[in-house]
DNA sequence: TCTGGGGTCCTAGGACCC
DNA sequence: TCTGGGGTCCTAGGACCC
């Protein structure tokens, strides 16, 4: 028996969700939506199959996809969160460790029985996700992290194969390898990929053949252990507990550029108030604070701005907070910038069990005791029926800037009305 | 007119220390 | 006037990921 990796993910996950809880859309062509409806970010098999492509503005794409009679969807991140926890306890029931890596996709161990194909064993699996999320997997399998994405991307490109693809179990790796581009393998990016070409290495077998030392020497160790991982040496190791978050951003666009202090003001304060709610949901404390704010990065004129702060005792506290990026907030802001975009980072995170008390003034902590109980009861409140059902006097605003969600499904799984009937025969 | 949001890891270089 | 060598910690920024 010998330990490999799974590589899981959901099919055009965003899309998949959208279809599960809106079956009429199932076989038709649909997208959905960034923020503020910006970019297309999910498209269903059919609408990748008419050509519509991927990260492209939905501007400029409005008229093509009417057309062609394509679905738009605005992103819905409650209801995708809600289908990608239960996917991911379904998983980790299946998996002997699991990392989930991102809101569709996750890395799991399974033990190899000597010399066996797991094809069955990946069939098995898909057909209970199917039959209980709903949502379509891809199932890649190899000795490492990075081939066992190269194995999913084939399991999706390799029709009659199910979803699922197995290289670990292929002794001669070489056909696959070569069929893979430089730019696909997982940690090449954009700047890799075109030093890579410049010295002729076009595809995942020549990186995994070419000199160690060229590629320690431009990229170092980062560049080294994605090769290593590519000659199935495990260099990157599953991360089982979701390791503590080291920092939590909150940044949104607007849905027209804004140029007054008090618009800026009260969106940054709206951020702060999310990222500090997610710094205790999370139970930690943040001792930095960064807000920043561009324009548009596209004009001519591209302005950005950003300024951090640190906090001398570690706090979640969303009152602190306030008070923390107000200073910020004025040194960032500039007359007659259109800004698009504002946001709040949380940095130097740690957990809050050992959360200092401030000892030398009685005062305080009093105070400190109500500012938290007031913190979780909004909490509370919001958690179960809206982030913005309570809130804080400064961020009653005018909410036209706010982005724009169109098209959003107005289903959700996490509210009882919403959920779909099913009738049996 | 309109181009998302939220993360991680690594490195170089500055500040500071002995 | 001359001004070493080695170490740590922190930060900004690059590159990458989904």
């Amino acid at each position: 028996m010998s330990k490999v990796i799974l590589q899981i993910d959901g099919n055009n996950f965003y899309a998949s969700c959208e279809q599960t809880i809106n079956p009429s859309l199932k076989g038709k062509g649909l997208v959905v939506l960034s923020n503020n409806d910006g970019c297309i970010i999910a498209r269903s098999a059919e609408a990748r199959k008419m050509g519509i492509p991927m990260g492209q503005p939905y501007f400029k794409l409005k008229n093509k996809l009417t057309q062609l009679n394509i679905n738009v969807r605005s992103s819905n991140y409650e209801l995708y969160g809600d289908i990608s926890n239960r996917l991911m306890q379904l998983l980790r029931k299946n998996c002997e460790e699991l990392e989930i890596y991102s809101i569709d996709e996750a890395f799991g161990t399974i033990k190899r029985p000597k010399g066996k194909c797991l094809y069955q064993w990946g069939k098995d699996l898909r057909a209970l996700v199917y039959q209980n999320i709903g949502i379509p997997i891809s199932i890649g399998i190899g000795e490492t992290k990075v081939l066992s994405k190269i194995s999913n991307h084939l399991a999706k490109k390799i029709k009659n194969n199910s979803g699922i693809f197995d290289i670990g179990i292929i002794q001669n790796k070489d056909h696959y390898l070569h069929q893979i581009k430089v730019g696909k393998v997982w940690g090449i990016g954009k700047r890799m990929s075109i030093w890579l070409k410049s010295k002729g290495i076009t595809n995942a077998l020549e990186l995994r053949d070419m000199s160690s030392e060229q590629i320690k020497g431009k990229y170092g160790v980062v560049g080294l252990r994605i090769q290593n991982e590519l000659k199935g040496n495990l260099c990157i190791p599953i991360k089982e507990t979701s390791s503590e978050k080291k920092e939590i951003c909150v940044s949104r666009s607007f849905s027209y550029p804004i140029d007054t202090f008090e618009d800026l003001n009260q969106a940054i304060i709206k951020y702060v108030l999310i990222a500090s709610a997610k710094l205790r949901k999370y139970n930690q404390l943040s001792s930095a604070i960064t807000v920043f704010t561009h324009t548009n990065i596209h004009s001519k004129d591209f302005f950005k701005s950003e300024a951090t702060e640190k906090i001398s005792i570690p706090t979640s506290n969303s009152r602190i907070m306030i008070e923390k990026s107000q200073s910020l907030t004025k040194k960032i802001f500039k007359p007659y910038k259109k800004l698009i975009k504002a946001g709040v980072i949380l940095h130097k995170l740690q957990s809050n069990k050992y959360e200092q008390n401030l000892i030398f003034n009685s005062q305080n902590i009093q105070k400190d005791l109500y500012l938290k109980r007031l913190d979780n009861i909004i909490d509370n409140i919001n958690s179960k029926n809206g982030i913005d059902t309570i809130n804080w006097g400064s961020t009653i605003i005018k909410k036209e800037w706010s982005p724009s969600r169109k098209k959003v499904s107005n289903i959700k799984t996490t509210d009882i009305e919403n959920i779909p009937i099913i009738y049996a025969n």
